[in-house]
DNA sequence: CCTGTTTCCGTAAACGTTTTCCACCATTCC
DNA sequence: GGAATGGTGGAAAACGTTTACGGAAACAGG
């Protein structure tokens, strides 16, 4: 009647089920299995026939509640279609599985609403680190959303991971991982001026995006090396995608503006740009030049193959993911305190065959 | 001495601390929290307060052991940069939190060992679902391996969906969500061949891959119903990357292979040959014509937007995920027994740019 | 042969929830 | 006014592990 368990039950087996077919004790069977204790052999040989016969795992949700478990890192990411970000999860992820850690991951489109249910979920499940990925809003209070993100993570043991924008202000247990991002745009932006561009239309993206804001800064500081005026007329913010690239230098060609290059805040943008520039009869690189930024797989896809910063997508992944490792080795060592850790990583320009010298003009 | 818990510990806050500093039982504030039981608004309010304060969240662990928890899907896959299951994955992963779900995401980098060890994992994980996505290989050990998996899951209340592939041999308890694929490849050669090619060369992609074999057998079906031989020689096997697609069309030009129209595997390949094609000083579509598959947005970025075929990614990913939610739905209703549901999905031709009739010929 | 070490293994107490009983109080109805 | 009824809240038993703690062999040394 009040039988616990039917013999051929539906339900998982339990640890209990292996120890009494095997004639053991309970806790002889989580010794054999997670193995940090020593058995004789006999019992091990005895366990391990039951575990294969039942074809047992052990439930991870008991062994996290006991103490044991494997180490879980959550991913949040806006949208997992994004080649740049899936790079940096690959990475993530990659580093993850070599560490037997296991990865999570959310998608947030964009939505500041599921961001806040994502990270308490993630708290929830107790997860070693939260790695947060792509660049942030620069508004006030989403960063101190972020911050108290922060401080909610590390009251309970976890850990927040920026991965792809600037460190938060002031004293926040966050680790940052970056990229040189105002310092690629830089170098990309003096490759056209140095080629003898000079009226080049900036496509840097959502203004309030500060990964665009990076880009552009960067982009600035090149005109004024090079002694070019900056003229607020030729930058066009726009969200990351084809669509806009494509609508912006559409409308820049209706208007008339006269420019010899485009220096897109993304290669995605750069190829809607360039799909625009063909609409309208010019030819790239010949008549109009264009570069990208982030050096995803599409870049070297397109024709002519795009000339853009490359960033270290993958790289930045796995080293976020070693920043967490390391911290949680280094254990009660240095808690509180440590706080706030920032990594930078570079970035190149990679030339390929999107930029010519202008033609000659009229 | 033995205090159990230092009042500003560290470690997180338990149902416990919330119960003792709202002053009701620790039962109260489970049901408060998962408001499946009828408390007063008094006593609401001042659990809620104190949670608050205390920033407390439920163990997920915890609670997933005694019953409830959110229900978690697994999403395995190859290669998470891959687009066309990345789409997938948005697919799950959006429908998934739609109803509350979680998800878990595992690579398995087409290594065997990794794919039996995440699978392994995820079952201790007790997912609802593991949804396995890409391509099977057509290797009986593979397929017996498959069909293991499934009935492990089965066992253990889990459930193995197969996303884009075949379903299993026999009466195995896993639900397949496949596309048309052999219809898709045998539409798009019947719009090259309507277009007036007959010398096609024809890149299906890895040779013991399931999609590769089911995209040329579909062409092939294309040629008999047109009446034009088929020729092996014009068939060239490799991996679904734009390497095999730039190589390929290379070699193909370099043996001086007679043909008009290219009839790539995946818009990656047909990227790479465009490449290639191009490299050699030919025009896309004027001299040669290219079709890809898949319907990646890449297919579009290109220069000629790229005539391909669609298949609807981000739909399997929902309907997997719908799948495994009717199924536990229903519940005990129909238990084992109902198994091997297969889905299948339409695709169609979407006409670009890339295909002109054949020029004459010499 | 007795004692002191090892080496294993079993008992039982956590871990933080949910949920099933039960008990209590306030209504409401005869 | 007493009893039946509902609405609420508490105590305690799960859930499936891990991990002290303790005990029983097996072995060595005297």
């Amino acid at each position: 009647m009040s039988q616990r368990k039917a013999p051929g039950d539906a339900g998982r087996a339990t640890i209990r089920d292996v120890a009494e077919r095997a004639g053991v004790s309970v806790a002889s069977v989580s010794r054999v299995l997670s193995g940090n204790y020593p058995v004789s052999d006999d019992l091990r040989r005895r366990v391990m026939k039951v575990v294969r016969d039942l074809d047992y795992v052990t439930n991870a949700h008991a062994r996290s509640l006991a103490g044991g478990g494997t180490p879980t890192v959550a991913i949040l990411i806006n949208n997992i279609t994004g080649a740049a970000f899936a790079h940096v999860a690959k990475g993530v992820e990659g580093a993850a599985t070599l560490r037997g850690w296991l990865s999570l991951v959310g998608t947030t489109g964009d939505d500041p609403e599921r961001e806040l249910a994502l990270v308490n979920l993630m708290r929830q499940q107790g997860v070693a680190a939260v790695v947060l990925l792509g660049g942030a809003y620069d508004y006030d209070e989403y960063q101190l959303r972020m911050a108290r993100f922060a401080r909610s993570l590390d009251a309970a043991g976890s850990h927040l991971v920026l991965v792809g924008r600037p460190p938060l202000e002031g004293d926040v247990p966050a680790t940052t991982v970056d990229y040189d991002n105002e310092s690629g745009a830089y170098a990309m932006a003096s490759h056209l001026l140095s080629a003898g561009h000079r009226d080049i239309l900036v496509l840097p993206g959502p203004a309030e995006l500060t990964t665009a804001q990076g880009r552009l800064q960067g982009a600035r500081r090149a005109f004024e090396a090079y002694g070019v005026p900056f003229e607020p007329g030729m930058v066009r913010h726009g969200p990351y995608d084809y669509e806009h690239g494509y609508e912006a230098a559409g409308t820049a060609l209706r208007e008339k503006l006269d420019f010899t290059a485009v220096l897109a805040g993304t290669d995605v943008v750069a190829a809607g740009a360039m799909q625009a520039l063909r609409a309208a009869g010019l030819r790239v690189p010949e008549d109009v030049s264009i570069v990208g930024y982030d050096d995803i797989p599409l870049a070297s896809q397109l024709t002519p193959q795009l000339t853009t910063v490359h960033v270290p997508y993958e790289e930045m992944g796995r080293v976020a993911l070693r920043a967490v490792a390391d911290r949680r080795e280094g254990g009660a060592g240095r808690r509180k305190g440590t706080d706030g850790e920032h990594l930078v990583l570079g970035t190149h320009v990679v030339v390929r065959h999107s930029v010519r010298p202008p033609r000659r003009r009229g």
